[in-house]
DNA sequence: ATGGCGCCCCGAGGGCGA
């Protein structure tokens, strides 16, 4: 079962390359983040046309997440729990089923956190710690899970082309490594780190100061896999490509291939 | 790593992202 991860930065701009890649890569799955669209504004249809069933939980202008799946979802849930008053539409759950096992699909738009310190990076913070409390439930009822999406987090220097540049940003200062470490710690296996060493792997390139062409990138957008579906992992690859493509997202898919 | 880019919003320039 291939899933993919993708951070389009609004289904409009992307109304064309998010089908065509699609097309090609040909995911089962694919969780998407910042639609930056309601749910009645998402163009569904061009999904559903190609197979897809399309789950959404977006509000206006910011933030919104989907999952688009040719296999059925069930038991769909939207909004992360541990805080009601919380109206930012930055998490979505649902089961997908396989040939021999189910898998709990956690699709996650992390907040930003800049400026750090500040309520920001305290939002931030605090929904890690929500993140954190969710997966400790579903390893204790012993659901087979993957938390996927823009993690707004680099893990370490070798993830960043010039990690001195992001030394006191909210996507690498310490408190935000120490809390996705937690997570790790819970054991969760990153996929991408499971199967590719070293330095010079990115998934996000800023659209200024030339960045792309300079691949002055950063990874953010990771797969996490519960301990029962660890062992299920075949690949884990960055469609690093779809980046140089016309009218691109800065962001660019990140997909693992599960034996489920 | 922000001046620079690109997206959002009923309309123009400010908020936001990373």
């Amino acid at each position: 079962m291939k899933i993919a991860t993708f951070n389009i930065n609004g289904i409009k701009a992307r109304i064309d390359a998010l089908p065509q890649w699609l097309d090609e890569a040909q995911p089962d799955v694919a969780i998407l983040q910042e639609i930056k669209s309601v749910d009645e504004g998402f163009p569904r249809e061009l999904f559903e046309d190609r197979g897809y069933n399309v789950e959404t939980h977006g509000q206006k202008s910011f933030n919104g997440v989907a999952i688009l799946s040719k296999l059925a979802l069930e038991d769909v849930t939207r909004g992360l729990p541990g805080d009601d008053s919380d109206d930012q539409a930055r998490y979505i759950e649902a089961t997908v089923v396989g040939d021999h096992s189910s898998v709990r699909l956690c699709g996650l738009y992390l907040p930003n956190g800049n400026p750090a310190p500040g309520p920001k990076y305290d939002y931030k913070l605090a929904w890690m710690q929500r993140l954190e409390d969710r997966a400790r439930a579903l390893l204790a009822e012993e659901t087979p899970f993957l938390l996927t999406g823009d993690f707004n987090i680099i893990p370490q220097a070798e993830d960043a082309a010039t990690p001195d540049a992001w030394r006191e940003d909210a996507l690498f200062r310490p408190e935000s490594r120490a809390a996705w470490r937690r997570l790790l710690a819970l054991g969760l296996t990153e996929a991408f780190r499971a199967r590719t060493q070293g330095p010079g792997h990115y998934s996000f390139w800023d659209y200024q100061a030339g960045a792309w062409n300079r691949n002055n990138g950063i990874r953010i957008d990771h797969f996490l896999l519960s301990p029962a579906i660890a062992d299920s992992l075949r690949d884990c690859q960055i469609d690093k490509d779809v980046r140089g493509r016309e009218k691109p997202s800065d962001h660019v898919p990140v997909w693992v291939d599960l034996d489920l």
